[in-house]
RNA sequence: GGAGAGGUGGCUGAGUGGUCGAAAGCGAACGACUCGAAAUCGUUUAAUAGGUAACUAUUCGUGGGUUCGAAUCCCACCCUCUCCGCCA
Protein backbone atom coordinates (compact mmCIF):
# COMPACT_ATOMS: atom_id res chain seq x y z
CA UNK A 1 0.00 0.00 0.00
CA UNK A 2 1.67 3.59 -1.06
CA UNK A 3 1.08 6.44 1.52
CA UNK A 4 -2.01 8.14 1.25
CA UNK A 5 -0.33 11.61 2.70
CA UNK A 6 2.31 11.17 -0.67
CA UNK A 7 -0.55 10.59 -2.62
CA UNK A 8 -2.69 13.61 -1.39
CA UNK A 9 0.27 15.85 -1.30
CA UNK A 10 2.89 14.91 -4.07
CA UNK A 11 0.92 12.69 -6.95
CA UNK A 12 3.45 14.16 -9.70
CA UNK A 13 6.12 11.95 -7.83
CA UNK A 14 3.64 8.98 -7.13
CA UNK A 15 3.34 8.44 -11.00
CA UNK A 16 6.44 9.30 -11.93
CA UNK A 17 7.81 6.61 -9.79
CA UNK A 18 5.21 4.00 -10.58
CA UNK A 19 5.98 4.43 -14.35
CA UNK A 20 9.23 2.86 -13.73
CA UNK A 21 7.75 -0.03 -14.22
CA UNK A 22 7.18 0.54 -17.39
CA UNK A 23 3.59 1.49 -17.63
CA UNK A 24 1.33 5.11 -17.20
CA UNK A 25 -0.42 5.08 -13.66
CA UNK A 26 -2.65 7.86 -13.67
CA UNK A 27 -3.69 9.08 -10.03
CA UNK A 28 -5.12 12.30 -10.50
CA UNK A 29 -8.82 10.86 -9.43
CA UNK A 30 -7.49 9.02 -6.26
CA UNK A 31 -5.61 11.99 -5.73
CA UNK A 32 -8.80 14.56 -5.76
CA UNK A 33 -10.44 11.53 -3.25
CA UNK A 34 -8.08 12.24 -0.59
CA UNK A 35 -7.87 15.38 -0.80
CA UNK A 36 -11.84 15.80 -0.81
CA UNK A 37 -11.66 13.06 2.17
CA UNK A 38 -8.80 15.25 4.42
CA UNK A 39 -11.48 17.68 3.94
CA UNK A 40 -14.05 16.10 5.30
CA UNK A 41 -12.18 14.60 8.21
CA UNK A 42 -11.23 17.96 9.30
CA UNK A 43 -14.88 19.34 8.92
CA UNK A 44 -16.21 16.10 10.55
CA UNK A 45 -13.87 16.87 14.23
CA UNK A 46 -14.65 20.59 14.00
CA UNK A 47 -18.22 19.47 14.49
CA UNK A 48 -17.59 16.74 16.91
CA UNK A 49 -16.28 19.06 18.82
CA UNK A 50 -18.98 21.19 19.14
CA UNK A 51 -21.39 18.98 19.50
CA UNK A 52 -18.97 17.41 22.50
CA UNK A 53 -19.32 20.94 24.26
CA UNK A 54 -23.10 21.16 23.99
CA UNK A 55 -23.69 17.69 25.44
CA UNK A 56 -21.04 18.42 28.27
CA UNK A 57 -23.46 21.71 29.06
CA UNK A 58 -26.64 20.27 29.34
CA UNK A 59 -25.30 17.65 31.31
CA UNK A 60 -24.42 20.45 33.88
CA UNK A 61 -27.96 22.01 32.98
CA UNK A 62 -29.58 18.96 33.85
CA UNK A 63 -27.54 18.81 36.78
CA UNK A 64 -28.52 22.16 38.41
CA UNK A 65 -32.13 22.24 37.40
CA UNK A 66 -34.49 19.54 38.20
CA UNK A 67 -36.85 20.94 35.38
CA UNK A 68 -36.23 18.38 32.13
CA UNK A 69 -39.01 20.57 30.17
CA UNK A 70 -36.92 24.26 30.55
CA UNK A 71 -37.66 25.95 27.09
CA UNK A 72 -33.56 26.34 26.98
CA UNK A 73 -32.96 22.45 26.73
CA UNK A 74 -35.02 22.01 24.23
CA UNK A 75 -33.14 24.27 22.17
CA UNK A 76 -29.91 22.80 23.10
CA UNK A 77 -30.99 19.55 22.48
CA UNK A 78 -32.87 20.74 18.89
CA UNK A 79 -29.16 22.31 18.35
CA UNK A 80 -27.37 19.07 19.46
CA UNK A 81 -29.50 16.83 17.26
CA UNK A 82 -28.58 19.48 14.10
CA UNK A 83 -24.85 18.33 14.83
CA UNK A 84 -25.79 14.28 15.17
CA UNK A 85 -27.52 14.83 11.39
CA UNK A 86 -24.55 16.59 10.36
CA UNK A 87 -22.01 14.34 11.40
CA UNK A 88 -23.79 11.41 10.28
CA UNK A 89 -24.31 12.68 7.09
CA UNK A 90 -20.88 13.55 6.52
CA UNK A 91 -19.60 10.68 8.12
CA UNK A 92 -21.63 8.58 5.49
CA UNK A 93 -19.38 10.71 2.80
CA UNK A 94 -16.68 9.23 4.73
CA UNK A 95 -17.00 5.65 4.50
CA UNK A 96 -17.55 6.27 0.47
CA UNK A 97 -14.50 7.98 -0.15
CA UNK A 98 -12.65 5.61 2.34
CA UNK A 99 -13.78 2.97 0.12
CA UNK A 100 -13.40 4.24 -3.07
CA UNK A 101 -9.90 5.91 -1.79
CA UNK A 102 -8.85 2.24 -0.42
CA UNK A 103 -9.76 0.36 -3.10
CA UNK A 104 -7.91 2.57 -5.34
CA UNK A 105 -5.08 2.78 -3.49
CA UNK A 106 -5.03 -1.10 -3.12
CA UNK A 107 -4.46 -1.65 -6.68
CA UNK A 108 -1.13 0.43 -6.89
CA UNK A 109 1.91 -1.87 -6.78
CA UNK A 110 4.58 -0.61 -4.49
CA UNK A 111 7.51 1.96 -6.37
CA UNK A 112 10.13 0.36 -7.77
CA UNK A 113 13.55 0.74 -6.40
CA UNK A 114 15.73 3.39 -8.05
CA UNK A 115 18.91 0.43 -7.74
CA UNK A 116 16.90 -1.91 -10.18
CA UNK A 117 17.72 -2.14 -14.04
CA UNK A 118 14.92 -0.24 -15.82
CA UNK A 119 12.93 -2.33 -18.30
CA UNK A 120 9.97 -3.88 -19.44
CA UNK A 121 10.35 -7.07 -19.34
CA UNK A 122 11.92 -10.48 -18.19
CA UNK A 123 14.54 -10.02 -21.11
CA UNK A 124 15.53 -6.85 -19.50
CA UNK A 125 16.59 -8.73 -15.95
CA UNK A 126 20.08 -8.90 -15.41
CA UNK A 127 22.29 -11.15 -14.53
CA UNK A 128 24.57 -10.35 -11.75
CA UNK A 129 26.46 -13.71 -11.21
CA UNK A 130 26.66 -17.54 -11.57
CA UNK A 131 28.00 -19.99 -9.39
CA UNK A 132 29.27 -23.36 -10.20
CA UNK A 133 29.41 -25.43 -13.71
CA UNK A 134 26.36 -26.39 -15.39
CA UNK A 135 25.93 -29.83 -16.28
CA UNK A 136 26.13 -30.46 -20.44
CA UNK A 137 26.27 -33.89 -21.80
CA UNK A 138 24.47 -35.81 -23.99
CA UNK A 139 21.44 -38.02 -23.14
CA UNK A 140 20.48 -35.74 -20.41
CA UNK A 141 16.99 -36.92 -18.74
CA UNK A 142 14.62 -35.02 -18.03
CA UNK A 143 13.42 -34.71 -14.28
CA UNK A 144 10.25 -36.34 -14.88
CA UNK A 145 11.45 -38.97 -17.16
CA UNK A 146 14.15 -40.09 -14.04
CA UNK A 147 11.47 -39.76 -11.80
CA UNK A 148 9.13 -42.06 -14.02
CA UNK A 149 11.91 -44.79 -14.23
CA UNK A 150 12.99 -44.61 -10.14
CA UNK A 151 8.91 -44.49 -9.50
CA UNK A 152 9.29 -41.65 -6.95
CA UNK A 153 6.53 -39.74 -7.82
CA UNK A 154 3.03 -40.35 -10.23
CA UNK A 155 0.96 -37.54 -11.91
CA UNK A 156 -1.19 -39.59 -13.75
CA UNK A 157 -2.79 -41.16 -10.73
CA UNK A 158 -2.86 -37.77 -8.81
CA UNK A 159 -5.62 -36.58 -11.78
CA UNK A 160 -7.64 -39.20 -10.56
CA UNK A 161 -7.27 -37.91 -7.11
CA UNK A 162 -7.59 -33.88 -8.16
CA UNK A 163 -7.08 -33.01 -11.47
CA UNK A 164 -3.93 -32.19 -13.81
CA UNK A 165 -0.42 -30.27 -12.15
CA UNK A 166 -1.06 -32.00 -8.74
CA UNK A 167 1.28 -34.34 -8.02
CA UNK A 168 1.99 -37.54 -5.55
CA UNK A 169 5.66 -37.98 -4.25
CA UNK A 170 6.31 -41.85 -3.48
CA UNK A 171 8.44 -44.05 -1.51
CA UNK A 172 12.14 -42.13 -1.62
CA UNK A 173 10.56 -39.11 -3.81
CA UNK A 174 8.30 -38.58 -0.97
CA UNK A 175 11.45 -39.37 1.21
CA UNK A 176 13.87 -37.25 -0.58
CA UNK A 177 10.78 -34.31 -0.12
CA UNK A 178 11.15 -34.40 3.20
CA UNK A 179 15.06 -34.65 3.61
CA UNK A 180 15.19 -31.41 1.67
CA UNK A 181 12.33 -29.73 3.91
CA UNK A 182 14.12 -30.78 7.05
CA UNK A 183 17.56 -29.82 5.47
CA UNK A 184 16.89 -26.31 5.27
CA UNK A 185 14.72 -25.49 8.02
CA UNK A 186 17.93 -26.86 9.80
CA UNK A 187 20.51 -25.06 7.71
CA UNK A 188 18.43 -21.42 8.31
CA UNK A 189 17.24 -22.08 12.11
CA UNK A 190 21.11 -22.56 12.78
CA UNK A 191 21.25 -19.12 11.24
CA UNK A 192 18.90 -17.32 13.72
CA UNK A 193 16.11 -17.63 12.01
CA UNK A 194 12.59 -18.73 13.81
CA UNK A 195 10.83 -21.47 13.07
CA UNK A 196 7.16 -21.06 12.27
CA UNK A 197 4.58 -23.53 10.86
CA UNK A 198 1.61 -21.39 10.25
CA UNK A 199 -1.95 -22.21 8.74
CA UNK A 200 -2.66 -22.90 5.11
CA UNK A 201 -5.57 -21.24 5.20
CA UNK A 202 -5.77 -17.36 5.20
CA UNK A 203 -8.45 -15.46 5.45
CA UNK A 204 -8.92 -11.97 2.62
CA UNK A 205 -7.69 -9.51 5.12
CA UNK A 206 -4.32 -11.46 5.15
CA UNK A 207 -4.39 -11.96 1.62
CA UNK A 208 -4.74 -8.40 1.22
CA UNK A 209 -2.29 -7.39 3.67
CA UNK A 210 0.70 -9.03 1.45
CA UNK A 211 -0.04 -8.06 -1.66
CA UNK A 212 -2.06 -10.80 -3.05
CA UNK A 213 -5.73 -9.25 -2.69
CA UNK A 214 -7.74 -7.93 -4.08
CA UNK A 215 -6.02 -7.31 -7.40
CA UNK A 216 -4.71 -11.28 -8.22
CA UNK A 217 -7.94 -13.13 -6.67
CA UNK A 218 -7.97 -15.44 -9.67
CA UNK A 219 -4.21 -17.03 -8.49
CA UNK A 220 -5.19 -18.52 -5.51
CA UNK A 221 -7.95 -21.02 -4.06
CA UNK A 222 -10.92 -20.05 -2.55
CA UNK A 223 -12.90 -21.61 0.48
CA UNK A 224 -16.37 -20.86 -0.92
CA UNK A 225 -18.42 -21.64 2.73
CA UNK A 226 -15.79 -19.26 4.52
CA UNK A 227 -13.71 -16.44 4.47
CA UNK A 228 -10.89 -18.27 3.90
CA UNK A 229 -8.14 -19.09 1.01
CA UNK A 230 -5.57 -21.85 0.56
CA UNK A 231 -2.24 -19.83 1.01
CA UNK A 232 0.19 -19.38 -1.73
CA UNK A 233 3.33 -18.47 -0.08
CA UNK A 234 4.07 -18.58 3.56
CA UNK A 235 4.50 -14.92 3.41
CA UNK A 236 1.13 -14.69 3.60
CA UNK A 237 0.71 -15.80 7.06
CA UNK A 238 3.86 -14.69 8.34
CA UNK A 239 3.19 -11.51 7.33
CA UNK A 240 -0.18 -11.51 9.05
CA UNK A 241 1.77 -12.93 11.89
CA UNK A 242 2.07 -9.32 13.18
CA UNK A 243 -0.64 -7.78 11.24
CA UNK A 244 -1.59 -4.76 13.56
CA UNK A 245 1.15 -4.91 16.07
CA UNK A 246 3.46 -2.10 17.18
CA UNK A 247 6.77 -3.95 17.83
CA UNK A 248 9.45 -3.24 20.41
CA UNK A 249 12.34 -2.13 17.97
CA UNK A 250 15.06 -3.84 20.09
CA UNK A 251 13.24 -7.02 19.09
CA UNK A 252 14.43 -6.21 15.37
CA UNK A 253 15.34 -7.58 12.92
CA UNK A 254 12.60 -10.53 12.91
CA UNK A 255 13.67 -13.29 11.08
CA UNK A 256 11.12 -16.62 10.64
CA UNK A 257 11.79 -19.52 8.45
CA UNK A 258 8.66 -21.30 7.90
CA UNK A 259 7.88 -24.84 5.84
CA UNK A 260 4.54 -24.57 4.30
CA UNK A 261 2.56 -26.03 1.38
CA UNK A 262 1.80 -23.74 -1.33
CA UNK A 263 -1.75 -23.81 -3.24
CA UNK A 264 -1.60 -21.40 -6.59
CA UNK A 265 -4.30 -21.82 -9.37
CA UNK A 266 -1.25 -21.04 -12.05
CA UNK A 267 -4.55 -19.34 -13.84
CA UNK A 268 -3.33 -18.77 -17.50
CA UNK A 269 -0.25 -21.18 -17.65
CA UNK A 270 -2.15 -23.70 -19.29
CA UNK A 271 0.19 -25.57 -21.68
CA UNK A 272 3.58 -24.39 -20.06
CA UNK A 273 5.51 -26.83 -17.67
CA UNK A 274 2.81 -29.43 -17.78
CA UNK A 275 5.23 -32.19 -16.85
CA UNK A 276 7.14 -32.75 -13.83
CA UNK A 277 7.86 -30.45 -10.71
CA UNK A 278 7.74 -27.09 -11.89
CA UNK A 279 4.84 -25.51 -12.20
CA UNK A 280 2.29 -27.32 -9.58
CA UNK A 281 -1.19 -26.62 -8.15
CA UNK A 282 0.58 -27.65 -4.77
CA UNK A 283 3.57 -27.38 -3.93
CA UNK A 284 5.83 -27.03 -0.80
CA UNK A 285 8.09 -24.08 0.28
CA UNK A 286 10.42 -23.06 2.87
CA UNK A 287 9.97 -19.51 3.16
CA UNK A 288 12.49 -17.04 4.79
CA UNK A 289 10.99 -13.47 5.86
CA UNK A 290 12.37 -10.87 7.80
CA UNK A 291 10.81 -7.66 9.81
CA UNK A 292 13.21 -4.73 9.37
CA UNK A 293 14.28 -1.43 10.67
CA UNK A 294 13.49 0.40 7.69
CA UNK A 295 17.13 1.79 7.79
CA UNK A 296 18.67 -1.64 7.25
CA UNK A 297 16.33 -3.32 4.70
CA UNK A 298 18.89 -2.99 1.68
CA UNK A 299 21.65 -4.79 3.61
CA UNK A 300 19.06 -7.29 5.01
CA UNK A 301 18.32 -8.21 1.28
CA UNK A 302 21.82 -8.83 0.65
CA UNK A 303 21.62 -11.12 3.21
CA UNK A 304 18.31 -12.91 3.21
CA UNK A 305 19.13 -13.71 -0.67
CA UNK A 306 22.70 -14.95 0.21
CA UNK A 307 20.97 -17.07 2.64
CA UNK A 308 19.19 -18.68 -0.21
CA UNK A 309 22.04 -19.49 -1.88
CA UNK A 310 23.77 -21.19 0.49
CA UNK A 311 21.09 -23.36 0.32
CA UNK A 312 21.88 -24.29 -3.37
CA UNK A 313 25.86 -23.97 -2.44
CA UNK A 314 25.56 -26.94 0.02
CA UNK A 315 23.14 -28.82 -2.24
CA UNK A 316 26.05 -27.96 -5.16
CA UNK A 317 23.64 -27.12 -7.84
CA UNK A 318 24.79 -24.74 -10.85
CA UNK A 319 22.63 -21.43 -10.06
CA UNK A 320 23.15 -18.05 -11.19
CA UNK A 321 22.01 -14.46 -9.40
CA UNK A 322 19.28 -12.35 -11.63
CA UNK A 323 18.43 -9.17 -11.03
CA UNK A 324 15.07 -8.37 -11.71
CA UNK A 325 14.16 -4.75 -13.80
CA UNK A 326 11.65 -2.62 -13.15
CA UNK A 327 9.15 -3.87 -15.40
CA UNK A 328 8.87 -7.51 -14.60
CA UNK A 329 8.87 -7.21 -10.27
CA UNK A 330 6.45 -8.58 -8.53
CA UNK A 331 3.52 -6.20 -7.19
CA UNK A 332 4.77 -5.91 -3.67
CA UNK A 333 8.30 -5.52 -4.67
CA UNK A 334 10.73 -2.41 -4.76
CA UNK A 335 13.73 -5.01 -5.45
CA UNK A 336 13.67 -8.44 -6.30
CA UNK A 337 16.91 -11.12 -6.73
CA UNK A 338 15.71 -14.26 -8.36
CA UNK A 339 17.58 -17.40 -7.70
CA UNK A 340 17.72 -19.54 -11.09
CA UNK A 341 19.03 -23.29 -10.69
CA UNK A 342 20.47 -24.83 -13.91
CA UNK A 343 18.02 -27.57 -15.32
CA UNK A 344 20.35 -29.50 -18.00
CA UNK A 345 17.46 -31.53 -19.46
CA UNK A 346 16.42 -27.52 -20.91
CA UNK A 347 19.41 -26.23 -20.82
CA UNK A 348 18.30 -23.16 -19.19
CA UNK A 349 18.62 -21.88 -15.40
CA UNK A 350 14.59 -21.58 -13.87
CA UNK A 351 13.45 -19.81 -10.85
CA UNK A 352 13.92 -21.37 -7.35
CA UNK A 353 13.97 -18.85 -5.38
CA UNK A 354 12.78 -14.74 -5.18
CA UNK A 355 13.96 -12.34 -2.81
CA UNK A 356 12.25 -9.55 -2.31
CA UNK A 357 12.32 -6.56 -0.59
CA UNK A 358 9.30 -5.17 -0.06
CA UNK A 359 9.97 -1.78 2.24
CA UNK A 360 6.91 -0.74 3.90
CA UNK A 361 4.21 -1.38 1.46
CA UNK A 362 2.92 -4.63 2.72
CA UNK A 363 3.66 -3.49 6.86
CA UNK A 364 1.52 -0.06 5.80
CA UNK A 365 -1.14 -2.77 4.40
CA UNK A 366 -0.89 -4.97 7.39
CA UNK A 367 -0.16 -2.09 10.11
CA UNK A 368 2.81 -3.24 11.24
CA UNK A 369 5.24 -0.90 13.08
CA UNK A 370 7.92 -0.12 15.63
CA UNK A 371 8.38 2.91 17.48
CA UNK A 372 11.82 3.81 16.29
CA UNK A 373 13.38 7.41 17.39
CA UNK A 374 9.82 8.26 18.98
CA UNK A 375 7.54 8.06 16.00
CA UNK A 376 5.61 5.06 15.14
CA UNK A 377 7.45 3.71 11.78
CA UNK A 378 6.13 1.08 9.20
CA UNK A 379 8.64 -1.57 9.06
CA UNK A 380 10.50 -2.86 5.88
CA UNK A 381 8.99 -6.40 4.96
CA UNK A 382 11.64 -8.85 2.85
CA UNK A 383 10.75 -12.25 1.70
CA UNK A 384 12.69 -15.02 -0.26
CA UNK A 385 12.08 -18.79 -0.66
CA UNK A 386 14.98 -20.67 1.04
CA UNK A 387 14.03 -22.72 -1.27
CA UNK A 388 11.09 -24.03 -3.15
CA UNK A 389 11.66 -27.80 -2.75
CA UNK A 390 10.12 -29.31 -5.55
CA UNK A 391 12.18 -27.20 -8.01
CA UNK A 392 14.97 -28.18 -5.95
CA UNK A 393 14.11 -31.86 -6.12
CA UNK A 394 13.98 -31.54 -9.99
CA UNK A 395 17.56 -29.90 -10.26
CA UNK A 396 19.21 -32.79 -7.41
CA UNK A 397 17.33 -35.26 -10.10
CA UNK A 398 18.61 -33.76 -13.33
CA UNK A 399 21.86 -32.70 -12.14
CA UNK A 400 22.66 -35.38 -9.58
CA UNK A 401 21.82 -37.96 -13.03
CA UNK A 402 24.38 -41.21 -13.23
CA UNK A 403 24.38 -43.17 -15.78
CA UNK A 404 23.20 -46.33 -14.88
CA UNK A 405 19.90 -44.55 -13.97
CA UNK A 406 20.64 -43.50 -10.51
CA UNK A 407 20.78 -39.85 -8.89
CA UNK A 408 23.35 -39.27 -6.95
CA UNK A 409 22.51 -37.31 -3.79
CA UNK A 410 24.28 -34.34 -2.61
CA UNK A 411 26.91 -34.92 0.21
CA UNK A 412 25.25 -32.17 2.53
CA UNK A 413 21.39 -34.34 1.95
CA UNK A 414 22.70 -37.42 2.94
CA UNK A 415 22.38 -37.71 6.56
CA UNK A 416 18.63 -36.33 5.87
CA UNK A 417 18.35 -38.83 2.90
CA UNK A 418 19.82 -41.75 4.34
CA UNK A 419 22.03 -43.03 1.31
CA UNK A 420 23.97 -41.61 -1.28
CA UNK A 421 22.09 -42.71 -4.17
CA UNK A 422 18.32 -42.27 -5.03
CA UNK A 423 17.78 -45.89 -7.00
CA UNK A 424 15.26 -47.75 -8.36
CA UNK A 425 13.19 -48.81 -5.45
C1' G B 1 -22.99 -28.44 15.79
C1' G B 2 -26.01 -27.63 20.90
C1' A B 3 -26.18 -25.01 25.93
C1' G B 4 -24.03 -21.34 29.00
C1' A B 5 -20.35 -17.42 30.46
C1' G B 6 -17.33 -13.62 28.95
C1' G B 7 -14.16 -9.86 25.86
C1' U B 8 -12.27 -2.78 29.69
C1' G B 9 -5.15 0.42 29.80
C1' G B 10 1.58 -3.31 30.02
C1' C B 11 -1.20 -7.02 33.55
C1' U B 12 -5.32 -8.06 37.34
C1' G B 13 -9.92 -5.86 37.76
C1' A B 14 -14.24 -2.10 39.14
C1' G B 15 -17.51 0.52 36.39
C1' U B 16 -25.42 -0.39 33.49
C1' G B 17 -26.87 6.79 30.28
C1' G B 18 -23.87 12.89 31.98
C1' U B 19 -16.57 16.28 33.53
C1' C B 20 -15.40 8.22 32.45
C1' G B 21 -10.12 8.00 28.85
C1' A B 22 -12.05 5.12 32.80
C1' A B 23 -11.55 3.45 40.39
C1' A B 24 -8.25 0.23 42.92
C1' G B 25 -4.15 -3.00 42.86
C1' C B 26 0.22 -4.89 40.36
C1' G B 27 4.03 -3.49 37.18
C1' A B 28 7.16 0.52 35.28
C1' A B 29 9.78 5.46 35.60
C1' C B 30 11.64 9.34 38.64
C1' G B 31 12.64 11.37 43.54
C1' A B 32 13.43 10.98 49.06
C1' C B 33 15.58 7.93 52.91
C1' U B 34 20.55 4.69 52.41
C1' C B 35 27.68 4.06 51.90
C1' G B 36 24.81 1.02 48.40
C1' A B 37 20.55 -2.04 48.09
C1' A B 38 15.91 -4.07 49.94
C1' A B 39 11.75 -2.28 52.49
C1' U B 40 9.07 2.27 53.04
C1' C B 41 7.19 7.08 51.56
C1' G B 42 6.13 10.72 47.57
C1' U B 43 5.29 12.01 42.37
C1' U B 44 4.37 10.31 37.46
C1' U B 45 2.57 6.53 33.99
C1' A B 46 -3.01 4.18 28.11
C1' A B 47 -2.85 4.34 22.90
C1' U B 48 -3.68 6.08 17.90
C1' A B 49 -4.33 9.95 14.06
C1' G B 50 -3.55 15.12 12.61
C1' G B 51 -0.52 19.57 14.07
C1' U B 52 6.18 22.82 14.97
C1' A B 53 3.15 23.56 19.17
C1' A B 54 -1.00 24.93 22.00
C1' C B 55 -4.58 21.69 20.85
C1' U B 56 -8.37 18.70 18.31
C1' A B 57 -10.49 14.05 17.25
C1' U B 58 -10.83 8.82 17.93
C1' U B 59 -10.37 4.30 20.85
C1' C B 60 -13.44 -0.07 26.59
C1' G B 61 -13.54 -7.16 20.81
C1' U B 62 -15.38 -5.33 15.48
C1' G B 63 -19.19 -2.87 12.63
C1' G B 64 -23.87 -0.49 12.67
C1' G B 65 -28.03 1.84 15.50
C1' U B 66 -30.84 4.68 19.55
C1' U B 67 -29.70 9.49 22.23
C1' C B 68 -28.08 16.34 23.00
C1' G B 69 -24.69 12.60 25.32
C1' A B 70 -22.84 5.36 25.11
C1' A B 71 -17.68 1.28 28.23
C1' U B 72 -22.93 1.30 29.89
C1' C B 73 -29.11 0.47 25.92
C1' C B 74 -30.44 -2.20 20.89
C1' C B 75 -28.85 -5.23 16.41
C1' A B 76 -25.24 -8.06 13.63
C1' C B 77 -20.59 -10.27 13.46
C1' C B 78 -15.71 -11.96 15.42
C1' C B 79 -12.98 -14.12 19.28
C1' U B 80 -12.09 -16.64 24.14
C1' C B 81 -13.59 -19.96 28.12
C1' U B 82 -16.79 -24.08 30.39
C1' C B 83 -20.05 -28.28 29.55
C1' C B 84 -22.23 -31.70 25.84
C1' G B 85 -21.76 -33.94 20.88
C1' C B 86 -18.26 -35.18 16.94
C1' C B 87 -13.22 -35.96 15.84
C1' A B 88 -6.92 -36.61 14.05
Amino acid sequence: MLDQKLIRENPTSVEENLSLRGKVYKISHVHELTVKKKEIDIEISSIQSKSKQLSKSIGNLIGKSQNNNLKELKDLKKKGNEYRIKISELEEKQRILEKEVDDEISNLPNFPSKDAPIGKDESDNVQVKTWGDPFKKENIKSHWEIGESLNIFDSVKSTKISKSRFITLVGNGARLERALINFMIDTHTKNDYLELMPPALVNSESLKGSGQLPKFSSESFKCSNDDLWLSPTAEVPITAFHKNEIIDPKQLPLKYVAYSPCFRREAGSYGRDTKGLIRLHQFNKVELYWFCDPSKSTEAHEKITSDAESILKKLNLPYRLVDICTGDLGFSSSRTFDLEVWLPSSKCYREISSCSNCLDFQSRRSSIRAKIDKKNTYLHTLNGSGLAIGRTMAAILENGQQTDGSVKIPDALVPYFGSKFLKTA
